[in-house]
Parts: C-alpha cells; sequence; structure tokens
RNA sequence: GGGCUUGUAGCUCAGGUGGUUAGAGCGCUACACUGAUAAUGUAGAGGUCCGUGGUUCGAGUCCACGCAGGCCCA
C-alpha cells in the first residue's frame, strides 16, 4: 500500500470528505449495529426548541455530548441517541404572535384557537433544516431519522401516562399559587403583561410600621431578660389590608438586629422594639439616643425627638422561632402560625428588615411559608372551598367584621361608591381601608409609624387598576413530599463539576416547592384532568384508549348536550382514522360522565412544557404503550449533558419525574456546560453582533480545529471565551505538527514500501532506547486519555494527547530520528530492523493518537486513521490497550534528563557564540551518585548526535574538581523542626565542606545541636572552572569550547554540507536524486576540509563524486561566511 | 438581596494533600536552524498570583471579610 501525501491540508474539505464516505457507507448506524448484543451506554439528548437558529454554543455542547458517545463506542457499548425536539411552549406562541401581529387577545377572536395552534405547528419545526445541518457539519452523531416530537400524539400520550400514574400516586393536586391578579378584570396577568410599558406608575400608599407583640417563650427569653418589659417586633408594609392575613414575620439570617428602648411614638407608652441596626436611622433621631427617658415620661407636652437606648445586638438567626400575638385576630389559623421564621428575600433598604408575611398576598411570603410550614390564613367559602381574606372583587370577606365587603383599594371605589361608604364612616372625607387600619392600630398601640410612601406599583393593562398578588388555582405536582427521595438519589448522580450537583441544584432540591404545572395557554400538551362542575368528582386520563373509552361511555349516558355529543364525535371520529390531536381546542371539546352521572368538563390548564422534556426518558419512546424492551435497557441515562442554566430546567424535571414514577436517577453522570461567550467576556448576542455565526466557522476552520479549541482551551463547566485566533492556533500547533509528522511518515514509508499490513506490529527486539521511549510516554498517555474519558474530563484527555504529539513525538522522538529515516536504502534490499523499528514505532503512534483524538476530533481522527491503516472507520475500531510492557519509567527519566542536558548545551551554545554545526570535543556532567550517570549513559548517544559533541564524560567526587553546594530541603526540614526551622536552614546554608563530607560519610550531622540527616538537604554541584557552565533545577553541565584544528575542518565541512542541501533544495531536486558536485579551486583550508571529510559529506548530500577544477562556468556562489565558493551540483 | 462560580504574564490557561526561585502555549524582541520548512530551536522582556486581615517556621494553595465578572433565582 502507499500513502497518501498531503499539502496544505484543508481541514473543512476532510470534513466534507469524510462526511460523505460516513454517509455513502452507513458509518454512524454501523457503529451501533455492529455493537450489537453488547452492554449498552445510555444517551439523553436534552431537544433543542427548533424554532431557533443554532449558534455556536450549540457545536460546543453538542460536542460534549458526542464524544462521550464515541469514546463509550470505541470502547465496546452499544450508544443509542435519539434526537428530539422541544416544541411547545411560550416562545413559540410568542413567535407565532410576532409572525401574525396578533397577541393573546385576539386567540378566539379574529383567530381560533385551531387555527392558531396550526400555526404553532407550522412555526416550529421551521429551522429544522438548519439543526439537521449544523448537525451533520459539526460531526455530532445523533439519529435525526426517527428523532421525538415533544407535539406528537405518542408522545403526548406517553406524558398522560405520566401524569396519570403521579396521579393515582396523590401527587397531583389543585392548590393555588400567589399571581398578579386584576379584580377588575377578574383575571390573572402574566409577568409578560406586567412588564409592558406603563404597568408600573407611582403611586402614594400608606405604609405602616406595625407593633408585633413577642410572647414569652425559650427563644424570647434572651429579649425579655434584656428589656425587662414588653417587646415588640417591628415590621413595615405598604399593604395594611393584608395585615389581618399576616401569618408569620421573615427576618434575614446575617442581618444585624437591634432591641431598643423607647416610647410608641402616638400613646407615648413605653415600648421596647426590635428592628434592623441599619434601619434605626429611619425611625429614630441620632441626638435623641441615650435622652432622657424619665423627662420625656413625665413631659406634658412630647417634645419632637423620643429618646431611645439600644439594648441588645443580634443576628437574624437568633430569632428564629420567637413566638407573637396576631396582631389582628379576625380569623384564626387552623396550624400553630405567628412566629420569626427565616427568607432570603429580606433586605435592609426600606421597612425594618423584617417583612410581615402574609402568605395569601406575596409570592414570597407564600414560599416562605410553604418551606416553613406557616399556614396561610383563609376561611371557608359557602361551597366549604378554602379561600383568602379577600374575595375575587377585591373586598374582605366578611369574616373580617370591621370591613366586612369593602375594597381593599381605594382605586377600585368609583367615586358614587366612594361617597355612599363616606356617609357609612360617618366621617367628611373617606377613608380607606388601609387609613382605617392604621388609625385602629395606632389606637390599640400596635402602629409604630405611619406615613404615605411614594413608589411605584403594577397596574392592570386593561383597567388601569392597581393588581393584587392573589392566590390563583393552580395544578401542582407535590415534590416538597419526595423532597427526601430526591435529594437521596441526587447523591448517587455524577455531577461535573461537582459544585453544581451539590450546590446549585443541592440547594435547589432543599429548598423545593411543589411544581406548579399549569400554564394557561394555548400551545401545549393539555392537563389530562376532567371535573365535574362542583369539583366533587375528577378523573385523570392516562391514554389516549381511557379516553375514548370515557367518551364513549358519556355518549351512551345520554346526559350531554348537542354541543357536547358533537365535541365527542368529532375526536371519536378523528381517532378512528388514527388522527386524534390531543391538543386544544379538541381536547376541550369532549365531555366525560362521572360515576354518579354528571358531565365533567377539562380543567383548561396546558402543563409546563419542562415537563415535556423531563418525561422524555419514557415518551421518547412511546413507553409504556410500546418499546418495552428498548426502554429497559435504556433507562436510566448513563450520561447526559446540557447548559449548567437547565440546573433547575431539564436536570430538575428529568430527575424529579424519574424519581417519583420510578424511584431511580435518570442519568446518572451529568456535565453542566458553561456558556460561550465573545473573546472580551461579553454574552454573544445578535443585538449586539458580537455572536458567531457556526456554519461560517465550521466552513472556514473545519469541524474539526473548532471542536478541539472549544474543548481544550477551557473545561466544560467553565465559561468560555470563544475567539477565531485560537482556533486558528490550534490548527496551527496542534493539526500543523500532527499532519507535519504523518506526511514525514508517509514520504519515507512509501520510498521504503513500507507496509503496515505485513509489519504492523511491534518486533520489541529491534527498538532502540529513543523507540522505547516514545512508546512508554505513548503508554501513559493511553491509560491517562482513557481514564479523562471515562471520567467526562475531555479538557485533560485533549490536552494530554496535544502535549504528547507536539512535544514528545513530533519535537523529539521525530526530530532525532530523522536519520533513521534519511538512510538511503532501496526497497529492493528489503529494510533493515533499525528502519522497520523506526516505521514500526511512528505507525503506532500514529494509528493510536488518531483513534485517540477522534472522540474530540471525528473527522480527522477518521482521516488519518484510514490513511494510515486503510481500515474502514476508526469509529468502528476498539479503544486501544495498554502495554504494560512497553511502560518504562526509568527510560522515561533517563529522557528526561537527556533533554535538559541538551537544552543546557544548546544554551551555553548561544550565549557563546558556538553555532551547533561546531562540533565540540565533549561535555562534562557531574554526577553524584551511579544511578545518575547509568540513566544519562543510556541516552548519551542521543546527547552527543543532538548538541554536536563528540564525548559525554562524567565527573564524580572522585576527580576532585567538584564543588557541592547544599541547599535546604524545606518539605523535609519543616515537619521536624517547626519554629526552628529558619535557624537550622540558616545553618545548612553556610555548611562548610568539611561538614558536608561528613554529613555524606555519616548520613547525619549535628550542628548546633540541630541533628540533620542527609533527606533533609539537597546537595549540588556548582560551576566547574575552565569550561562553561550552566546549571538548572540541580542539573549541572560544563561544556569543553576548545577547539582543535581537527573540529574546525569538521565544522567546516558540515557548513559546507548544509550549503550543499540548501543549493540542492533550490534547486527543485527530489529527495532521492544523487549528484555531482563541482567546486571551483580557491581557498586552500576549505579544500583541505573538504578533502578530508569528502566521504562523510558525500553520504550526507547523496553526492557520488566531488571534483575540483580551475575554471567552472555557470557555478553558484556560495557563501561560507568569510570567504565565498563557487560551486555546481548536476544529477 | 440569596445560591453557585471565576479571578495567576499582554491573551488563553496549568499549578495533588501548604515548602521558600509560580509554569506552558500564543503574542512580542533578538539570535540560530533549514531534506518535516506557512515548521523548528535557544535566549530575553513580561507577575501586587483580585484586595485586606488571619492561621503557620512557611500561603498562589487553608480560613474570614471584602472587590470585580458570570450564571441561576428573587
Amino acid at each position: 500500500m502507499s500513502f497518501k501525501e498531503y499539502k496544505n491540508l484543508d481541514y473543512a474539505q476532510v470534513a466534507d470528505e469524510i462526511l460523505s464516505f460516513w454517509k455513502s457507507n452507513e458509518i454512524f448506524e454501523k457503529s451501533i449495529t455492529s455493537r450489537e448484543g453488547h452492554p449498552t451506554f445510555t444517551f439523553f439528548e436534552g431537544p433543542p426548541s427548533a424554532n431557533g437558529t443554532p449558534g455556536i454554543h450549540h457545536v460546543m455542547a453538542r460536542t460534549i455530548k458526542d464524544i462521550f458517545c464515541r469514546y463509550q463506542t470505541l470502547k465496546g457499548k452499544q450508544v443509542k441517541r435519539k434526537g428530539g425536539w422541544d416544541t411547545h411552549g411560550l416562545p413559540v406562541e410568542l413567535q407565532v404572535e410576532k409572525e401574525l401581529g396578533i397577541t393573546k387577545e385576539d386567540i378566539g377572536k379574529s383567530i381560533s384557537v385551531e387555527e392558531y395552534n396550526q400555526k404553532c405547528r407550522e412555526t416550529v419545526m421551521k429551522f429544522t433544516d438548519q439543526w439537521n445541518d449544523l448537525t451533520e457539519k459539526m460531526g455530532y452523531w445523533v439519529d435525526l431519522e426517527d428523532p421525538y416530537v415533544t407535539y406528537h400524539a405518542t408522545y403526548i400520550e406517553s406524558v398522560w401516562n405520566l401524569l396519570k400514574k403521579l396521579y393515582e400516586k396523590g401527587l397531583l393536586y389543585k392548590g393555588y399559587t400567589i399571581q398578579p391578579y386584576s379584580p377588575a378584570a377578574g383575571t390573572g396577568l402574566s409577568s409578560h403583561e406586567l412588564n409592558q410599558p406603563g404597568c408600573y406608575r407611582d403611586v402614594k400608599d400608606t405604609s405602616l410600621t406595625a407593633q408585633f407583640k413577642v410572647k414569652n417563650t425559650e427563644k424570647s427569653t434572651f429579649l425579655f431578660d434584656a428589656a425587662g418589659s414588653e417587646v415588640y417586633i417591628l415590621a413595615w408594609t405598604t399593604t395594611p389590608w393584608t395585615l389581618p392575613s399576616n401569618a408569620a414575620l421573615t427576618a434575614g439570617k446575617n442581618i444585624e438586629y437591634v432591641l431598643i428602648k423607647t416610647f410608641n411614638p402616638y400613646t407615648f407608652l413605653p415600648v421596647n422594639v426590635v428592628l434592623a441596626k441599619d434601619l434605626i436611622k429611619n425611625y429614630f433621631k441620632a441626638e435623641a439616643e441615650n435622652g432622657d427617658f424619665d423627662a420625656f415620661a413625665a413631659a406634658d407636652k412630647k417634645p419632637q425627638a423620643i429618646p431611645y437606648q439600644i439594648l441588645k445586638t443580634f443576628k437574624g438567626s437568633e430569632i428564629e422561632g420567637v413566638e407573637y400575638e396576631q396582631l389582628m385576630a379576625y380569623v384564626q389559623p387552623e396550624a400553630p402560625a405567628f412566629r420569626v421564621i427565616l427568607g432570603d428575600f429580606v433586605t435592609t433598604e426600606d421597612g425594618t428588615g423584617i417583612v410581615h408575611t402574609a402568605p395569601t398576598f406575596g409570592a414570597d411570603d407564600f414560599r416562605v411559608a410553604q418551606q416553613n410550614g406557616i399556614p396561610a390564613i383563609v376561611v371557608k367559602d359557602e361551597n366549604g372551598k378554602e379561600v383568602p381574606l379577600v374575595n375575587r372583587q377585591g373586598k374582605f370577606v366578611k369574616e373580617v367584621t370591621d370591613y366586612a365587603l369593602e375594597f381593599v383599594k381605594e382605586a377600585y371605589l368609583s367615586e358614587e361608591e366612594k361617597e355612599i361608604e363616606k356617609a357609612k364612616q360617618g366621617r367628611d372625607k373617606y377613608l380607606s381601608v388601609d387609613e382605617r387600619i392604621a388609625i385602629q392600630l395606632k389606637t390599640e398601640n400596635k402602629a409604630f409609624n405611619v406615613q404615605k410612601f411614594d413608589h411605584p406599583y403594577p397596574h392592570c393593562w386593561r383597567t388601569d387598576k392597581p393588581v393584587l398578588y392573589y392566590p390563583l388555582d393552580s395544578w401542582f405536582i407535590k415534590t416538597t413530599a419526595v423532597k427526601d427521595k430526591l435529594i437521596a438519589l441526587n447523591k448517587t448522580i455524577q455531577w461535573k463539576p461537582e459544585s453544581t450537583g451539590t450546590g446549585r441544584f443541592g440547594n435547589w432540591l432543599e429548598n423545593l416547592v411543589d411544581w406548579n404545572l399549569s400554564r394557561s395557554r394555548y400551545w401545549g400538551t393539555p392537563l389530562p384532568i376532567w371535573r365535574t362542575e362542583d369539583e366533587s368528582e375528577e378523573v385523570c386520563m392516562g391514554s389516549l384508549a381511557d379516553l375514548l373509552a370515557g367518551l364513549k361511555k358519556a355518549l351512551e349516558s345520554g346526559k350531554l348536550d348537542a354541543g357536547q355529543i358533537k365535541g365527542n364525535e368529532a375526536f371519536l371520529a378523528a381517532a378512528a382514522k388514527g388522527e386524534a390531536d390531543l391538543h386544544r381546542p379538541y381536547v376541550d371539546d369532549i365531555y366525560l360522565i362521572s360515576p354518579n352521572g354528571q358531565i365533567m368538563s377539562r380543567e383548561a390548564d396546558l402543563i409546563d412544557v419542562w415537563f415535556d422534556s423531563g418525561a422524555m426518558p419514557f415518551a421518547q419512546w412511546h413507553y409504556p404503550f410500546e418499546n418495552q424492551e428498548i426502554f429497559k435497557a435504556n433507562y436510566p441515562a448513563d450520561f447526559i449533558s446540557e447548559g449548567v442554566d437547565q440546573t433547575r430546567g431539564w436536570f430538575f424535571t428529568l430527575h424529579a419525574i424519574s424519581s417519583m414514577v420510578e424511584d431511580s436517577v435518570a442519568f446518572k453522570n451529568v456535565v453542566s456546560t458553561g456558556l460561550v461567550l465573545d473573546k472580551n467576556g461579553n454574552k454573544m448576542s445578535k443585538r449586539l453582533g458580537n455572536a458567531i455565526d457556526p456554519f461560517e466557522t465550521l466552513k472556514k476552520y473545519g469541524a474539526d480545529p473548532t471542536r478541539w479549541y472549544m474543548i481544550t482551551n477551557a473545561q466544560p463547566w467553565d465559561n468560555l471565551k470563544f475567539d477565531l485566533a485560537g482556533i486558528t492556533e490550534v490548527r496551527n500547533k496542534f493539526f500543523g505538527t500532527l499532519t507535519n509528522t504523518y506526511n514525514f511518515f508517509a514520504l519515507y514509508a512509501n520510498l521504503d514500501g513500507f507496509d503496515p499490513k505485513q509489519l504492523g506490529s511491534l518486533n520489541e527486539a529491534n527498538l532502540t532506547e529513543l523507540d522505547r521511549w516514545v512508546l512508554s510516554k505513548l503508554m501513559t498517555l493511553i491509560a491517562e486519555v482513557d481514564e479523562a474519558y471515562a471520567q467526562y474530563e475531555p479538557t485533560k484527555a485533549g490536552r494530554a494527547i496535544q502535549d504528547f504529539v507536539c512535544d514528545h513525538l513530533s519535537n523529539w522522538y521525530v526530530r532525532l530520528s530523522r536519520r533513521r529515516f534519511w538512510n538511503p536504502e532501496s526497497a529492493a534490499n528489503g529494510l533493515s530492523d533499525d528502519k522497520i523499528a523506526a516505521y514500526q514505532t511512528l505507525y503506532t503512534c500514529l494509528e493510536a493518537v488518531a483513534q485517540m483524538m477522534s472522540p474530540i476530533a471525528p473527522f480527522y481522527g477518521e482521516w488519518l486513521y484510514k490513511n494510515l491503516t486503510g481500515k474502514e472507520s476508526v469509529h468502528l475500531s476498539d479503544f486501544i490497550q495498554v502495554n504494560k510492557s512497553l511502560q518504562n519509567e526509568s527510560l522515561e527519566q533517563s529522557m528526561d534528563l537527556a533533554q535538559r542536558i541538551c537544552s543546557l548545551v544548546h544554551s551555553l551554545r548561544k550565549t557563546h557564540k558556538l553555532k551547533v554545526r561546531q562540533p565540540l570535543a565533549q561535555i562534562l556532567v557531574p554526577v553524584l551518585n551511579e544511578q545518575t550517570r547509568e540513566q544519562i549513559r543510556r541516552v548519551d548517544g542521543l546527547i552527543k548526535t543532538e548538541v554536536n559533541v563528540k564525548e559525554v564524560n562524567y565527573l564524580d567526587d572522585a576527580s576532585g574538581v567538584l564543588s557541592k553546594k547544599v541547599k535546604p530541603n524545606f518539605k523535609a526540614l519543616g515537619p521536624k523542626f517547626g519554629k526552628d526551622m529558619k535557624q537550622v536552614a540558616d545553618l545548612i546554608s553556610q555548611m562548610n565542606a568539611e561538614t558536608l563530607a561528613n554529613l555524606e560519610a555519616n548520613s547525619v550531622v549535628t550542628m548546633n545541636g540541630f541533628e540533620i540527616g542527609l533527606a533533609e538537604v539537597e546537595i549540588m554541584t556548582e560551576d566547574m572552572p575552565g569550561y562553561l557552565t550552566a546549571s538548572e533545577g540541580g542539573l549541572t553541565i560544563a561544556l569543553d569550547n576548545k577547539l582543535t584544528p581537527e573540529l574546525v575542518r569538521e565544522g567546516m565541512a558540515r557548513e559546507f554540507v548544509n550549503r550543499i542541501q540548501n543549493l540542492r533544495k533550490d534547486s527543485g531536486f527530489e529527495v532521492t536524486d544523487k549528484i555531482y558536485i563541482t567546486i571551483q579551486e580557491g581557498p586552500l583550508d576549505w579544500k583541505e576540509s573538504i578533502n578530508e571529510f569528502k566521504s562523510y559529506i558525500s553520504q550526507e548530500v547523496q553526492a557520488l563524486d566531488i571534483e575540483w577544477k580551475n575554471q567552472l562556468e555557470g557555478a553558484t556562489e556560495v557563501n561560507m561566511e568569510d570567504v565565498n565558493l563557487f560551486v555546481q551540483i548536476r544529477k
């Protein structure tokens, strides 16, 4: 066989060619079918939303996914990976609305739900072509032929099945969350609606700082001890109407609070109050601190500044659990309430640093109350249903007797209504509920401060009235009930990086609230729950078959009206044709009959799209309706990977659903990847114009350099500062070097007819030290790379491969081995054992590198592998095994010494302007032990050629010319001497030759009473007089720079060789061309040198003869530093 | 405001369990090399290891408090 040789390799073109090869030979399919019956490695693809175009960060994310799937395939696993599309949800809806120029208001009016959903269905797969294109071009292997699609009926049916299972476990319930609500419009508002311009307006509200009276319990003893009398906690609110609903007070864990002795400013009764230290200034005048309490109490007309005194300072965590008396006791809670809890949303920006908490009227309040087991203050309506103290019209319920059926906000009253109320109140001005509550509390010694407060407050865009934060119905999954299970299972997952699992995800699980499933939208998976109007009966549908059965039963009952019958029949007809659409509006038109004969209609909600994607382990296979075997073999996943932003998204929903339904993790290993930023560390965005087009990048640089750059530049979980210049660097440095190395191999292997099919496996007997060394390095590399991939550390793997190729293989092995390959030898005579060993070694390294790099650079790895081996595909091969017999630690150390010695000699030559072409007599290496001498001796041949010296000689103690130096070994001294270390270190540094000799002889010496052992010092050699010396890291070498006439002449011969080689090259001769050299008579010293080294020169430049002539026509003038020679070469 | 995370040379990054002289690549400067050559070698310049305290004989590394950037949440 012959190896292809390349000039100016275009990596994008390589990718193109390999891609079409893969396609026409179905290599991806084979990589799976060829592993039939092997253990599976399961990967779950997090579905991208196809309604946007892919970006460069998708190349990053998918490279990570691809690497480990390819690696596991090499390790013999069968790796099925089904692609998928996330197709439901708000982004799709918004895009459709933008395209059609409509808003949510129009749905059901100017456009039917049916038409709208049809449009969503069309839009959502809009960019699939682009996605598929990117997937292919970047070399990401995933099954695009048969992806799962979340809007397909089969997918939805599986989702319903999961919901049914949760329902049966009692984990699905209807409850409420606090959402913006417009009582005037009678509707909830989305955050989207609330963020429209003009919604937030400045309003003047009554703000009130209330005094909550602390109960004297164990928790609060320290307060009472300091105060000696009643203690009140101060909490501030801009919505006094929520005070009857107060259930807790929330403090900040790390906020500093104070207990202050002072007077109530309205009743002038002495009080002790608690508030945040930073906010004292908002309530007290600094000059009144430690004022005259007695004088104030005695004064008839009270002075402006109320005296106060700080009694105690403490952290929020110290008042957790302190109980207090209910402030406005209209309605009693069903469980213990009225205590201090901690919340992370508390600030010291306004108020008192303690937040009045009404679970029914604030999202934070609701959440923190739920987490702390604080009940909401509710009453039962006429149906026995629990409702808050304010009804949906915005009026107090009758139980709040003093304000029964009054609007809680003044803005809800019309002018006429205000007049009527004014009359009722018997005042000359209407006073709002807030104002009257303030007055009431003032007189009851429960208000510490009341004032008007300007702040922005959200208003309903339809009615212009302020919104309330109000509990609205939602369907929930009771994740709090399985919190412990979620936490326990999470501990079995390997997270990369670990902190995402323990920190971000772990903390999230610790603070879990129930999963709100409900979405009031149109395009999504409908909640499969039907209820009777009085909510006494309900059913959850777990399959299409169940639904159809229920639907038929309803038709047969004869209780449906004409419209209902029509809807049911239409659905039945569609289902009969296999076209049942489980979306709205069709499912909305289905009516069922309860066991008690009542009509049931569907709960209008759609479910959170995150449930869709979290359901994919099941729904991608239409489990349990189909593919039960495939599901069992591919669940749970061995590996998933997505952006760290998915922690609370997909990672959570996968984990939650699996934990609840299967009592299992959904994935065993997860890599959460960082962001791809621009080269300056800014977020990429189309708007800013700093987004990188993935297609252009792949086209210009090729997929392999792009992938390699992304993986080796930063750890996957760190943010990547993406710089195109970095790809260029990787391309030149790594891929360029590797391609050069391959080309070098190919060039000579072709000349010599080396055939790996016959000679591909190593014959260890013929290996040189250099061969053994690079193979030992290779074995170490294989082990390292295997481990790195297995541990989901692609960056380590890539960097290790890169270092091997550039530093060890190319720059040392090949550079020092070139001469062996040049050695002219015709194929006809058979190759020498040495040459075969060289080819085998280089071939072995290249083949292994091709395979190890192939998960990261799949096209190039394939290209290299195929060029080398002629086999079908690297991706169908088995991961190379470490051959332990080739590992040689001592040889690696030897070579390390050789490299350091060469580096030192080069450095000396450089500083003393001694060209490498000038041979020198010797270098001297001081060695303090026999082992080092042997280690260097093994490789001194390499050193001699590399730095062009005739001898490597060793100096030991016996030579008497060594001057030694001793340094303290701090690591050993520290533990032994501790505080006396400095003193001992000084003693060692000042040790004289005699003491040192003593130490060496006895292994121990005592100085100033300190016993110093041999292991506690480092002994090294220093300068040698008469030579050029250099040292580094304990290694010293001396260069003998004395030139003999003989050495000078050899140097001249080498110079001449150099010029002839240049001439050959300039003349365009082939490497194999033999030449004749003719030189015009000239300087005698040059003639002498050239003649003396004629055979050496001839061999080097492949000259058949060198002759001298008096006159030479058409000769080339060659500069030899001091003189010029006229030379002619011909074939 | 909270959780997590990052901060080391102009740039991108390495720096097990603390050990005194902090490294690599790229870039820059100079020189050398020239049958791998749009490569390569050598040398040089370039560092408050984000800051401040603390623990220690000794801190880039451990602890505390900050500062700046990022992500998620509020």
